[in-house]
DNA sequence: CTGTTAGCGCATTCAA
DNA sequence: TTGAATGCGCTAACAG
């Protein structure tokens, strides 16, 4: 036969079982249907019914199960959330915001950590499919390109975030790495600045982006940029003996020199102070994604700012949206700022 | 009447309905009940079968729901991890480990930041609490000691990480801050160091450090401990700011500046530095958390190191053990170790 | 080794 | 405004 309630015959000395809304609605003199409606759409329930029930809530200390309800109403309110690591991830302030809201609109974020194996990857796609998510974002890049056919079949909302990029899934939510170099050319070469060399880790976004700065102040008449370029991880290191091989091939400093993050700016700076050039009278340095400022207070340190925080509330605005059957854009530019800081 | 089931009478224009267990066993001529063996416990099926099955469940692309699974079997292979936020969490690495063990054990990490206001920690709590986690890992602290009780009354497996403390709610995995000072104490003593300050976020757990060391260095002979403690967030400016006011206080730099982050660390590092103070020669500075060393290779800081990785690989195993019904300890130190770079 | 039966806890649908 | 019946998709328990 088969198994029979676990409801029926409570053991005594077994752990005690998780209220459900039968429970309370018995406590309460309802139908279950009455509880739920109590919780949920408190408006569709007569006053007194509903105090009493949410009352008998309380004391019972209810949690609603809310794998039952997800499958019962095939709307599980959980929004998945691609990202490559934890740790020093450049995504960590726009997940932080899209989750916030998120929450606040009642929904959940599961996290997965994709920096695994192509393979791996492949796996956890599958583990967080299963649980039937509302929603997909997409941070940083998928190593498997059948991951993105995987994706195209779930039948699921899935937003790209962080930059805009020639093939949107889905929606995409971010800034252009074009835009951006271009908007540096223009705004240095106003200032006077004409010599400019960048300083980069091998990074295919960062190339963009000083490729793009290099182009345009091609354009302008300015001398070619050189450009230092080093394996990851972008650490200080990079940056000092980035600056040092710029002096070697050329004595005399640049008027400024971009680098591809903060990280490699700080080393710059380190290495400038280290000679004796001053920053920004001698040579000007900029940085980029403002990571380091806010926790380090360098006030020698410009960046280019890409805010974070209203990228990933536009993550979870558009979500919210196509959540609510409204149009969606597929395309939502949350731009950057130039800001310029005692270095430059 | 009720409502009929959605697969009776297939629309023609409406969305792909996801494939079931059931479609997969008509399909493979089996029933529903051999499909989830074969996937779960192939061990059990029979071998030509079982590579019948998973081949129809290939080429049907069937991703089993989870949520389903998990309503039936009680079971969720949910672990939900409390952390207070995701920028800048010095439990990042923690947590990412824990993920990567837990993952490969076919759990899922389910992440809440808590850092609300504690009323909404009681909704985030609920949240999470209705998702119906098989566990629950802590990291910081809970703002609202409800919580504490609820978690309690869960009936669900909890890890505090981090740190130890005196009220353990179940399994603790992490390190002793009164440990570490103490350490940190006989370590310096015993290369002859006698003149000790501290500078200090304003923080519970740094005070548990520096206050151990002073009370230890106070036992070796030592003179007095001048600490200087100043308001969130840690910054440079509080290392800048900290070690100006010790020496405004005593002109006479101390021999060694223990630090309550790696952060304010480079702070003084750099004041020292503006005052033409060598390091490690003239003053030798400590930070604690091993958490900038790696990203931005700065090679004149020693600072403690509070082995995130293994701990977070502690926290995934205890719980797999608990999960497994074997005995667990309620209490893993994962310890730390002192690094000696340049600086000191 | 495989199948049958029933139930996990809730929300949808329809009826009252 | 409330309730009854039923199904969401899967797996535990037992029978064969």
């Amino acid at each position: 036969m088969a198994r029979k309630s676990r409801r029926d015959t409570p053991q005594p000395g077994a752990a005690p079982l998780p209220v459900t809304v039968t429970d309370v609605a018995q406590r309460a003199g309802v139908s279950p249907i009455t509880v739920s409606r109590a919780i949920h759409r408190p408006e569709r329930v007569n006053q007194a019914t509903r105090v009493r029930v949410l009352e008998v809530v309380r004391e019972m200390g209810y949690v609603p199960n809310l794998l039952a309800g997800s499958l019962a109403s095939s709307r599980s309110r959980l929004v998945a959330i691609l990202l490559p690591t934890l740790t020093n991830s450049p995504y960590s302030a726009v997940i932080q915001a899209a989750t916030d809201r998120l929450t606040e609109a009642g929904y959940q974020a599961l996290l997965g950590p994709t920096s695994y194996s192509a393979e791996k990857e492949g796996a956890l796609l599958e583990a967080i499919l299963g649980r039937r998510p509302d929603a997909l974002v997409i941070t940083g890049r998928l190593h498997n390109p059948a991951s993105r056919q995987r994706l195209l079949g779930a039948g699921v909302p899935v937003v790209e975030a962080w930059d805009l990029s020639a093939q949107p899934l889905d929606i995409q939510v971010g800034f252009s790495h074009e835009a951006a170099g271009r908007h540096i050319a223009d705004h240095f070469f106003a200032k006077g600045v004409r010599r400019v060399a960048a300083v980069s880790v091998i990074d295919a976004r960062a190339a963009r982006r000083h490729g793009s700065m290099a182009a345009r102040l091609g354009e302008l008449g300015a001398p070619p940029v050189p450009v230092e370029v080093r394996p990851l991880p972008a650490s200080w290191e990079v940056g000092r003996a980035g600056l040092a091989a710029l002096l070697a091939r050329d004595p005399q400093p640049p008027e400024l020199v971009m680098c591809s993050s903060d990280t490699v700016a700080l080393g710059v700076i380190a290495e400038a102070a280290s000679r004796g050039l001053r920053v920004p009278q001698d040579l000007r340095v900029l940085g980029f994604g403002d990571s380091v400022n806010g926790r380090f207070a360098w006030p020698a340190l410009s960046t280019v700012s890409i805010h974070a925080s209203a990228m990933g509330i536009e993550v979870a605005e558009a979500l919210l949206r196509r959540f609510h059957g409204q149009p969606t854009e597929t395309h939502v530019d949350t731009g950057f700022t130039l800001i310029e800081r005692a270095s430059t």
